[in-house]
DNA sequence: GAATCATATTGATAATGATCAATATGATTC
DNA sequence: GAATCATATTGATCATTATCAATATGATTC
């Protein structure tokens, strides 16, 4: 055991409720495929991408790109909006937000 | 479908390889005893902690402990250096890379 | 409104992972 | 080297999740 109490030793800053948000959204990331529509979504032209191309452009079936989809929304990542027949996704700041929280590593 | 080749719209930045190594780091830290453990070293004085510290502090058992930390060892976002009988760990430069890769979107 | 196309949901499976108790290994001290 | 303390490994369990086939829902078109 260190000498010192503990207390003095270490000063947490992000407490367990932060912690949980915060590893939600990385779970949600924590995927090859979502991490690559995530990569597409940031290099279109458009910012943004059309579900109906995910299955050939991923290589994954209809409904499980249904599910990264429905995932990434549900965690703040993407948004969606539906045009027409299609629905097409977009990168929310969430991921900057995710950026910014893991720059913070300040002293006490 | 959209009317242009999908080459054309989208420009994938992120090949697999790539995306499945950063998808290996994201998984590593996805989880709250994780991301608390990291803050906890971030926020230390010294930039270390004493694993012997680790159960009493996040309220796990010893063996958890011990794998989150060899997770995160494994991971390449903590050292390991021990000194006595105790081990203690640091961050090293992987957040702020993996903090990096998530501000790059550029556009084709 | 019937047919068609796009997307979501359901149900099932196989893989992964967080957790702990018990035990083993490794380092220090006497 | 025997005892002690710190850490790692093993084995087991429960929860989560990525995936797909089948089916349902929702929107558009004729």
């Amino acid at each position: 055991m260190t000498a010192r109490p503990l207390c003095c030793v270490y000063d947490e800053t992000v407490d367990e409720p932060a912690a949980t948000e915060l590893a939600t959204v990385l779970k949600a990331i924590a995927d090859p495929v979502r991490i690559r529509l995530i990569s597409m979504i940031a290099a279109s032209e458009s910012g943004e991408v059309c579900a109906c191309d995910l299955p050939a452009l991923l290589d994954r079936s209809q409904p499980t790109m249904s599910h990264h989809l429905s995932q990434l929304v549900k965690a703040g990542v993407l948004s969606r909006e539906q045009r027409g027949k299609w629905a097409w996704f977009r990168l929310t700041a969430r991921l900057q937000e995710l950026r910014a929280a893991l720059g913070e590593g300040r002293c006490c």
